[in-house]
DNA sequence: CAAAACCGTTGACTCTACTCCATGGTTTTG
DNA sequence: CAAAACCATGGAGTAGAGTCAACGGTTTTG
């Protein structure tokens, strides 16, 4: 799919997803049997994409997604347990902070309904 | 308390603490009855170093918890109730988000784990 | 087939959230 | 009491993640 509808079903600009790729984070091909420079990129790059907004919402820079796409294709990692066991702590722990800032969101939401009558 | 008492009790650079002074998340007073021109901070301002770094976590901006906090101290707020039910809702689909990309990161190391040997 | 709609590249620019001097005054401490 | 440690201000610089404009090709469409 060209980039055009590939912005459209992620609500990315086309901007942001040319970015990602000279990041290196997704790839596309030229199209098939084609003299023009357009990208085609495969169906799951939408995953890809949508992978990457769950990951920076839970904090991950577009630099620690490098790495962790790679490994998504590779089938062995030297480092890779340590990297993931280290992404996965400070995810959970963001989680959980998030959590605590929730409770206080509430709690100040609940204080102003009652003030506010 | 002074900023250099603050900076190690959160963590956080002098620098920052004055950043954030600076944006009117945080206030201080001059030392009672000294000429210097030193800060001090009361007490709960550890808290509220805290709350702003989960509230970071969480994904809110600084310009969000400018906002936030000066509702934390009034007692009424006419589009309190508003902004507050925007930034609950903004946190829980980021939470929500996070624990997607949680699952991802486990399964990758569950499978990498089961590659490795 | 021409206008509209797409696509590409390059490079500069923006915004957020810090971080780092440089310079100079104030406290604390051995 | 001098050196070390601490504090202030102002302004410049950085990193991360986009965003925008300019200019020129390519496709699609009425």
């Amino acid at each position: 799919m060209r980039i055009g509808e590939l912005s459209k079903r992620t609500g990315l600009s086309r901007d942001t997803i040319r970015f990602y790729e000279r990041r290196g984070l997704i790839a596309s091909e030229p199209e098939p049997g084609q003299t023009n420079r357009y990208r085609s990129y495969p169906e799951e790059t939408v995953l890809t994409l949508e992978l990457i907004g769950e990951a920076q919402d839970a904090g991950m820079t577009l630099a620690d997604l490098t790495v962790f796409i790679a490994q998504l294709g590779a089938d062995d990692s030297v480092d890779g347990e340590a990297f993931l066991d280290a992404r996965i702590a400070e995810v959970e722990a963001r989680i959980a902070r998030s959590k605590r800032f929730l409770k206080t969101l509430r709690a100040t939401r609940a204080a102003l309904g009652r003030a506010a009558r």
